[in-house]
DNA sequence: ATTCGACATGTAGTTTTGTACACGTCATAG
DNA sequence: CTATGACGTGTACAAAACTACATGTCGAAT
């Protein structure tokens, strides 16, 4: 359901075709909210329907322009200000920590330095976007502002994750060697 | 694709049925990994159909207490090390963010307050329970040290998120009052 | 005795998301 | 002039995930 707030949110700041859309996500919100451009074409079908957008102008290859409507853009601001936040996460990287103790100690010293390295890559990218922000090489329209602070929270977010990768890495193996598998004698070596 | 894996690797610590293991995702793992009760089962049909896991024993109720066999053992340790981790997350909090700018500031106020207290509360859970493990409650087997790593991540998580909701509400709101909304004159007032 | 709540597993139907396929246009570099 | 790559929109199909419905058992308290 959020894909369809996301659009309006997107379409509220300036007119965009689903092609411009698709490389939004793509570009910028693939970290925080996926989507691909199927999805993305049927969703403006819907909300067209729904009069909550509508084409805006016609380009080159049977481009559309969507513009939000008055009804769309309070139905942002509802959805804003009256749904409750849908807390919950799907994280695969901290699913996978669970298992760990069923890996070699070795592949997973490697396994958390490649996370490591690969969550402050992340948080350098997101550094450098919000330094370029900062210098105000966008402006400083509200919009910009808002992707300001969503910058912020991936830098946080990325370095808090690097931080606990390599934490974890220092984490002491099992002392007596790497042995066989789920509890010793289970069920599964029948 | 992880639902399978998610319970590939808690069936590795010890045999459990259905229900026991929908308890375990509704109780520990809706932060990370939620997963209602028919895909569980539904999952665990094609589990044993493919011969990864086997019915260990029924109890009262109709109830079926699966067990990993080797294969799917096989099967996760296969997943931890070859299969690349997917780092794509989706935080509709942080989606939210984006669209601020479309907020009233008293509004957000109260919003980001909210986010900072519940990311805080959730910070503290965690924190809790790292603490009974540290204490020895729940013993010291290897799935259990591979649980409090998991936990040490969410303690990080969601204080790094309190960390930015409290931050975010010092970022100032626009000066000139709190003005119209999508880009003055914009294509939605038509 | 009976009722209530936890235990326990499943099906049906829908929504959401993703992959693969399919088609056509415009600009530009060779 | 023609091939390539970005532009641009869409459909078909499959997989994943959720809601609601359906059914029945067992233990404990009233």
């Amino acid at each position: 359901m959020s894909l369809r707030y996301a659009l309006l949110g997107l379409l509220a700041d300036s007119p965009a075709s689903g092609y411009d859309l698709t490389q939004r996500f793509e570009k910028q919100l693939q970290m925080i909210w996926p989507a691909k451009h199927p999805q993305i074409y049927g969703e403006l079908g819907k909300l067209a329907d729904a009069g909550l957008i509508a084409v805006d102008s016609e380009g080159p290859r049977g481009r559309k322009v969507y513009a939000i409507t008055p009804e769309g853009l309070a139905e942002v601001r509802r959805w804003l200000t009256e749904e409750p936040v849908d807390h919950t996460a799907r994280l695969e990287a901290l699913l996978r920590s669970l298992f760990y103790w069923l890996m070699d100690p070795e592949d997973l010293g490697e396994h958390l330095a490649s996370e490591a390295a690969f969550y402050r890559a992340a948080a350098a990218g997101f550094r450098e976007y919000a330094a370029a922000k900062d210098r105000g090489d966008y402006g400083d329209a509200p919009s910009v502002k808002s992707m300001r602070m969503t910058i912020e929270a991936g830098i946080r977010l990325y370095e808090a994750l690097a931080d606990w990768a390599e934490w974890a890495q220092t984490v002491p193996p099992p002392g007596p060697a790497a042995e066989g598998a789920a509890s010793e004698g289970s069920e599964a070596e029948r």
